[in-house]
DNA sequence: CATATCTACTGGTCTGACCACTCTAGAAAC
DNA sequence: GTTTCTAGAGTGGTCAGACCAGTAGATATG
């Protein structure tokens, strides 16, 4: 189902280029920032035009596997943007139902979190907000306050699945976090007097 | 940040396109199935030339938003098609690091789904489960069994995650899932015994 | 050695063309 | 009047070729 190389015709050309991009990382054994073949090469090579190369490639870059950069090239992408992981939540995540869930299940994402959180590095994470105290993450806010949590979790999807949630949630309205960071300070016993 | 309508001048000029097109279907408030401008309209429409706009198209089709079909036109995806999303899975979750997370992850996931399931409608899960009998989920199969959890829950951001990371649990590889049928029942209390 | 300039190459965008396909209005046949 | 057939308009799929705007490296210049 995988790595098919052979040219599928009755599927669309572009389909074939994101098969073919994505067998030819593997076979190169392409890494984060290295850099593909120009999008005349790709034409040349898989006998495409050139702008059948680029829906294929547009698509990729949507899903942040790819960065292009003018003058120098495409590459392969580092890591999974923020940014781009906010477009994508908003796309995934369109109708009206599910975004009268998110809410809900921000929160819950969330508990599940905070529990591995508590079990995993709690030690950690007290000295860590008790370090600058609570008048510093609060003004460093509830998403840098709450990365301590996951910074400690050690779980790359989980935080992949807040992170993708959290920007979905603010993307529907400029609306504070339900959760504050007293909330977080209170749930890991840390104190949220402000000390002059 | 989200439903600014105007165009950035700085981003490449296809995502604009993808802005207009969801502030499109916000507006006129297109449903799944009903048809979007044709690609020589919105080209005249936002002042791109048709070739920009098939890079924003090429991108949402890949996300599983639209669908395009030669000769009739481009419609509003009914669903998110279970393969899709398995596609999308693969590509958002890439990394190594990732995808060693995905076990404990579903679980956690799951476990939230079951909690609420519980709270929610024990009683239907249980007499949905009783009724067919063991046997029967058995060998409908885990997803299935699962699904009736699902229905009860009543929250469409939660089950669209779950089917994310269950598909892309799946696509690792065909292994079988951690959880058997045989827990699901048993969390409930029901009976897993064959009748014959 | 440092600097400025030139040049080849890259992605970004546009134009205009042709194909294959679908749908439909109107002509033709009944 | 009803059915069937057909031509044309419209749609997405693909292509070739062009120009622009950046980048990086070679080359020439001081």
């Amino acid at each position: 189902m995988s790595i098919l190389t052979k040219t599928n015709v009755n599927t669309k050309a572009y389909q074939n280029v994101l098969e073919k991009i994505k067998d030819y990382i593997q076979i190169d054994q392409l890494k984060p920032g290295d850099k593909l073949s120009s999008e005349r090469e790709m034409a040349e090579e898989l006998n495409l035009s050139r702008s059948t190369i680029r829906e294929g490639l547009r698509a990729i870059e949507l899903l942040g596997l790819i960065e292009t950069r003018r003058g120098e090239g495409t590459f392969l992408r580092p890591y999974q943007s923020y940014q781009t992981l906010s477009l994508l939540a908003g796309f995934i995540f369109q109708d009206r139902e599910t975004k009268d869930n998110v809410d809900d299940t921000l929160v819950m994402i969330e508990d599940v979190i905070i529990e591995l959180g508590r079990t995993r590095g709690e030690d950690y994470i007290q000295s860590k907000w008790s370090g600058h105290g609570y008048g510093y993450w609060k003004k460093r806010g509830y998403k840098a306050t709450f990365e301590v949590i996951l910074s400690v979790i050690d779980n790359q999807l989980l935080e992949k699945i807040w992170y993708l949630l959290y920007a979905f949630y603010l993307s529907i309205e400029d609306k504070q976090h339900i959760r504050t960071v007293k909330d977080l300070f209170q749930s890991f016993h840390v104190q949220t007097t402000i000390e002059t």
